[in-house]
DNA sequence: GGTAGAATGAAAACCATTATCATATCCACC
DNA sequence: GGTGGATATGATAATGGTTTTCATTCTACC
């Protein structure tokens, strides 16, 4: 069993949108879009089976932005990282180091606490913007 | 007009709720704790109301554990830290050290981007829980 | 005391996400 | 091929924290 065959139908077609986008896009917005091309794309359940499925499987990250809405985008295989996100224009560098990663040994040495997981996206004026 | 007239009656009750208050407190659990001492506390909707006065004023920092809830709790006025969150007892660990802000400069020069504010929390394993 | 503006609260609205549960589809096996 | 059990799907309802609404109560000020 290849890694591919572990998708779904519905799955393959959210990680073709995902794929195609330019920025970070919810659940609802990926319904929108499958609906928009194929009038009985997956539904928005499937939608949201799918991104879990995708997640778990370290394709796809979730993002957090505190607005109540998550968000998705593609990474390389079982990687992670964070953004900076404009609050003008809505665009997001995506940083190509983990701030965090780095300083998981020091954490782990002057608090004993073992990093598992973590939240970090930084907003503001993107260069654009200013 | 001294800085404290500025916080209405209930915002003063939650104040103390959250001064009194060991771990990161939701909204709910203010409300509740208020109602289980006085039946006529203020109302949910004043809670409300009242955090997002008192982290306006940058008494209180609301903190989002991506969970759905807000928490908040007292903060030295107009600063803010992060946190170590244990899976296992819930506690946290407060960092004295925003790891974010020691590189905002450095974000500045290498994407020209200027910071406004940041999420970051830690998730994993604390000492006790090892 | 009278009045304008602020504060309050109960209830309804919001809205992304999850749970339900019935139906459709897949697939290993004969 | 057919078939039965497992898996996937989707329409709908439920969830739950937060926000809005709007009517009522308080407060500051003259
Ligand atoms: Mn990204
Ligand atoms: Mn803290
Ligand atoms: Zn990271
Ligand atoms: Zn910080």
């Amino acid at each position: 069993m290849t890694h591919n065959d572990r998708l779904t139908k519905g799955a393959k077609k959210v990680l073709e949108i995902l794929g195609r986008s330019e920025e970070l896009t919810s659940a609802q917005d990926i319904h929108s879009r499958l609906r928009t091309d194929d009038e009985r794309a997956p539904g928005l359940t499937t939608v949201y089976r799918s991104l879990e499925s995708l997640v778990g499987q370290g394709l796809v990250q979730a993002v957090d932005l505190g607005d109540g809405e998550r968000r998705y985008e593609v990474v390389k295989p079982g990687e992670h990282h964070h953004h900076l996100i404009c609050d003008k224009c809505n665009s997001s560098v995506h940083l190509d180091q983990c701030l965090v990663h780095d300083l998981e040994d020091a954490i782990k040495s002057k608090y004993g606490f073992s990093t598992r997981a973590h939240i970090l996206e930084i907003f503001g004026t993107c260069s654009d913007c200013q």
